[in-house]
RNA sequence: CGGGACGUGGCGCAGCCUGGUAGCGCACUCGCUUUGGGAGCGAGGGGUCGCCAGUUCGAAUCUGGCCGUCCCGACCA
């Protein structure tokens, strides 16, 4: 633990970004260029994380399976748009046991034509629909420019493959998972606020009909795409050969969705919260919510160490993750930066001061406050800060995003100016065009983000760029 | 793959130009004193200077090649 400062957000956000993954012990470069070690502190985060999608994942009626890492080469193949799309970042084992294979296997990039490949045997008869099973597995895609938890080599994530027997059914089904599961975790967990939307052709997942999009903004006015959720058609089912004979006796093809989200969550988290002083992690993921410190000298260890004991037991008794920092070895001072940098989002001081006075020290790590409640008031009180954290984490973000957002520019070059200086989201009319949307990208290298579920109000009906009759909006931004 | 920078104890760096027995801060170990916002003093341990070759009496330092990392672009959860 070194004892400098941070570099500040403002000046050197990058490097903000790099130093608070690697001080707060969230997670560190490997031997393998591009994959990274998830320690400890990280992996709780993840964890907590997997287990609110997780919930909502079962909750909305899937099962979780397991699939293998490796995927024939030739099966990857089958599906031209998926390959087409993948190719260049798939990492493939030529060799094992000591031999050359016949058969190159791939390192999955994502699920599908494995899948989607055994879901042939899988499904007879309507009867056997709908199937909706998700996994929670690791996948490889070469990046070319590897971020911790951002663009990881490997990364881990769940996947999500359901097959309908309706189109209706599965478009349904996409815009579940994208409001229920990921929406939700995302803005009442992860206290993050997202725009739903759908993604333009030239974004779309290889191979999908519609790609939905929950985007995020950090807090350098970047966009950060925090989960996708796609409609597949029945593209996957005839590549694969997947059918089934329908209530009415004909032979047709099931309709595929597919849709997740990554450890990329993890970054999220501490973009969208993060200060200058470190991480500030919403109550519902933070591993220690609570850390007491107790203050004290010789004379007096015992008894502040015996009522900070008190103190610890009664918060767990009520389900608060707490912890007492008891380390002998550090000054409180040095315990009050580490967990400030760590994130935890209430800290309790508690000293001979408090002991005489009955009260112990409060700070919330949002907003730096410190106060003082009694002692007999402790069960209730954190229980009560802890979920005015939460909900107040969220709305300074979404107050954040919404006054980075620039509705309805004036004019083409004021959306450009505003993009190519990352000041957040540009939300205006567009023709649905590529041309407009790879001129946009030419000039200030921002892309169309999505668009929009929720139409904005006060649209104009011509398109930004080039001035012709535009049928819908479209939100940019500089992107992760 | 283009453009830039850099590889020296665990981490961050100086030394290189002008070749001569490898140094600083943090971290680590031990001791004492400390503890309400990153403790102080003392004593220690740890590095074939990215790799290979060359020049030289002698290379962290000069030369050539290779490898790797980071930053900026194109690709991307």
């Amino acid at each position: 633990m070194s004892t400098n400062a941070l570099p500040t957000q403002s000046t050197d956000f990058p490097g903000w970004y790099g130093e608070v993954v690697r001080r707060a012990d969230l997670a560190e470069n490997s031997a393998v260029r591009g994959a990274m070690v998830i320690k400890p502190y990280g992996y709780a985060i993840w964890e907590a994380i997997q287990r609110a999608l997780d919930h909502r994942i079962k909750a909305t009626g899937h099962e979780n399976f397991y699939f293998p890492l490796f995927v024939p080469a030739s099966l990857l193949a089958q599906e031209g748009e998926l390959v087409e799309g993948f190719a260049p970042e798939v990492a493939v084992v030529t060799e094992a046991g000591g031999k050359r294979l016949e058969e190159p296997l791939a390192v999955r990039p994502t699920s599908e034509a494995l899948i989607w490949s055994t879901y042939a045997r899988w499904v007879q008869s309507y009867r056997d629909l709908p199937l909706l099973y998700n996994q929670w597995a690791n996948v490889v895609r070469w990046e070319l420019r590897p971020r911790l938890f951002l663009r990881t080599s490997e990364f881990l994530w769940q996947e999500g493959h359901t097959a309908h027997e309706t189109e209706a059914e599965a478009v349904a089904e996409t815009l579940t998972i994208l409001h229920d599961v990921y929406a939700d975790t995302l803005e009442n967990v992860l206290a993050i606020p997202v725009l739903r939307g759908r993604k333009s052709e030239s974004e779309r997942f290889p191979g999908a009909v519609e790609t939905y999009t929950l985007e995020a903004l950090m807090r350098d006015g970047k966009a950060l795409q925090a989960a996708t959720s796609h409609y597949l058609g029945q593209g996957f089912a005839r590549t694969f050969d997947v059918h089934f004979t329908g209530r009415d006796g004909v032979e047709q093809h099931p309709y595929a969705t597919s849709w997740g989200a990554s450890t990329r969550l993890v970054g999220a988290l501490v973009m969208a919260h993060g200060d200058d002083r470190g991480l500030r992690l919403p109550p519902l993921v933070a591993p220690q919510q609570v850390m007491i410190v107790p203050i004290y000298h010789e004379t007096d260890q015992a008894d502040v160490l015996h009522a900070a004991a008190a103190i610890r037991d009664e918060l767990g008794a009520a389900g608060v993750r707490v912890r007492l920092d008891d380390r002998a070895d550090y000054r409180p001072g040095f315990k009050f930066n580490e967990w400030e940098l760590k994130g935890a989002p209430v800290r309790i001081e508690l000293g001979s001061r408090d002991l005489a006075a009955g009260t112990v020290t409060v700070a919330r790590r949002d907003t730096g406050e410190k106060h003082q409640i009694p002692l007999p008031r402790v069960g209730t009180e954190i229980g009560e800060l802890l979920s005015d954290i939460q909900t107040s984490l969220f709305r300074v973000a979404l107050h954040d995003q919404e006054r980075r957002t620039l509705s309805n520019p004036d004019g083409y070059q004021e959306m450009i100016e505003y993009l190519r200086e990352a000041g957040g989201f540009v939300a205006a009319s567009w023709c649905g065009s590529g041309e407009c949307e790879a001129r946009v990208k030419d000039e200030c290298s921002a892309t169309i983000r999505c668009l929009p579920l929720v139409e904005q109000p006060e649209r104009s009906n011509t398109c930004i760029c080039c001035g012709r009759e535009a049928a819908q909006s479209a939100v940019w931004a500089q992107a992760y």
